[in-house]
DNA sequence: AAGGTACACCGTACGCTGTAAGACTGTCAA
DNA sequence: TTGACAGTCTTACAGCGTACGGTGTACCTT
């Protein structure tokens, strides 16, 4: 009853970017689905409804994530403008996405949400609008460029689509188990593990290092593209 | 009261199939987010808790579409076998990886829950076991075999992660909308998509026609990759 | 000082979801 | 006839997003 004082020095105000920046606590410390408008709420020591004051609905505080993810990408890169002078437009692509790919590594539930998207962010607009820049100030036609977008997909925000990549360490023994069992009419997947732990050079915990294998299929792309580029 | 006989001829007997056979159906016609318990229980005429006789949970469900799903792509390849020979490990990847395209594009849904997914599907395993035998039968290391199964991703099933494509005319417009708005600092963007509007050469629809745009990222992958067996 | 007004937040309630627990029903074997 | 069991349904519950209306507070005007 007596809260004169109390109530004003404890409660900071709300606002849309408290509300964005909780979600993505959130979502950083139990995984995408601890992020609901009821646990948002208690996170903030707030009532669930108070969010609604800065955020349509849950869907378009998908979207405020996305663009706040967007902006963090913003400064791990300094920016998104075209250089006047590009040495190479493939390290400078690579740059921009290995960027984009730490911050994408820092909020690993980000890849999934970025993928449920139906309307475009605009940071991650301005984004793509700094890739295609750098292409064309390299000697790009449009068309190839355009092209070029569309075969990096996802990968132009560092990340790929992993088909089944196991969370918990339940699921990946569960994995391994049923592998065990249908070893016998797998020849060419079971030689294939057995050759990579064999030599084991690259890999350090698991026998497929991540970072390896985006990098690989980043530069058969960077590497194709080059060539069309030439015989443009 | 009187329903001795009417119910025996009525009812076929539900099954495994049956939930999943329905469960594909009913999203084929409302999208996934119409894929519930209750609502597919709706779609076969029964209740929501005799699903559970048949599958585990709704997760368990979704393992099972999977499954179904890559039957259907199996049946449209005629199977995952490794033919003893092979003309061109690059025709016969494509051959399987289209196939697979036009099932997903049957099921538009299905990308969505591939990707979903932590544990791995047998029938899923077993493409992937094609796949790579393909690769190792006409001269690949199981090295870079191996980068290559990651290099695709879930483009080796036939979809690539577009972002942001909006599944609704409504979003297309607003898209359309936030487009114009920032078209001034948006240079680049601004000149590709009168570029391609200019030539409209190989787009009938939108301005970009998903089945080229998929083409060319494969054969850029493809050919990166001929280069790299080539020279291993 | 008194009243008006707009903003920020909260309490309650509704319809939806997945699913746990247990009761019912029909079929077949002993 | 009796029992067992597979298959289905009834009921119930906790959790979700969020519509609606109310409440408190800050500030401005008179």
């Amino acid at each position: 009853m007596v809260t004169k004082t109390e109530s004003k020095s404890k409660r900071q105000p709300l606002s849309r970017e408290r509300v964005l920046a909780g979600a993505i606590e959130v979502a950083d410390e139990g995984g995408i689905d601890a992020l609901t408008m009821r646990g948002l709420a208690e996170h903030l020591g707030v009532e669930a409804m108070s969010l609604y004051y800065h955020v349509a609905n849950k869907e378009a505080m998908f979207d405020g994530v996305v663009d706040a993810v967007m902006s963090e990408i913003s400064e791990e890169i300094g920016g998104f403008d075209v250089p006047k002078e590009i040495d190479d437009w493939r390290t400078e692509l690579r740059r921009r996405i290995h960027g984009a790919r730490r911050v994408m590594m820092r909020h690993k539930w980000a890849p999934g949400i970025f993928e449920s998207r139906t309307t475009m962010s605009p940071m991650v607009i301005f984004y793509m609008e700094g890739l295609l820049g750098v292409m064309i100030e390299s000697g790009f036609s449009y068309d190839l460029g355009h092209h070029v977008m569309h075969a990096l997909g996802s990968r132009a925000l560092g990340f790929t689509q992993e088909l089944f990549d196991p969370s918990t360490p339940e699921q990946e023994e569960a994995n391994e188990a049923s592998f065990a069992e249908m070893m016998e009419h797998l020849p060419y997947i079971v030689g294939m593990v057995s050759a990579i732990e064999h030599d084991g050079a690259d890999d350090t915990l698991g026998w497929c290092d991540d970072e390896t294998e985006f990098n690989f299929g980043l530069d058969v792309l960077l590497d194709g593209i080059e060539s069309r580029r030439l015989s443009q």
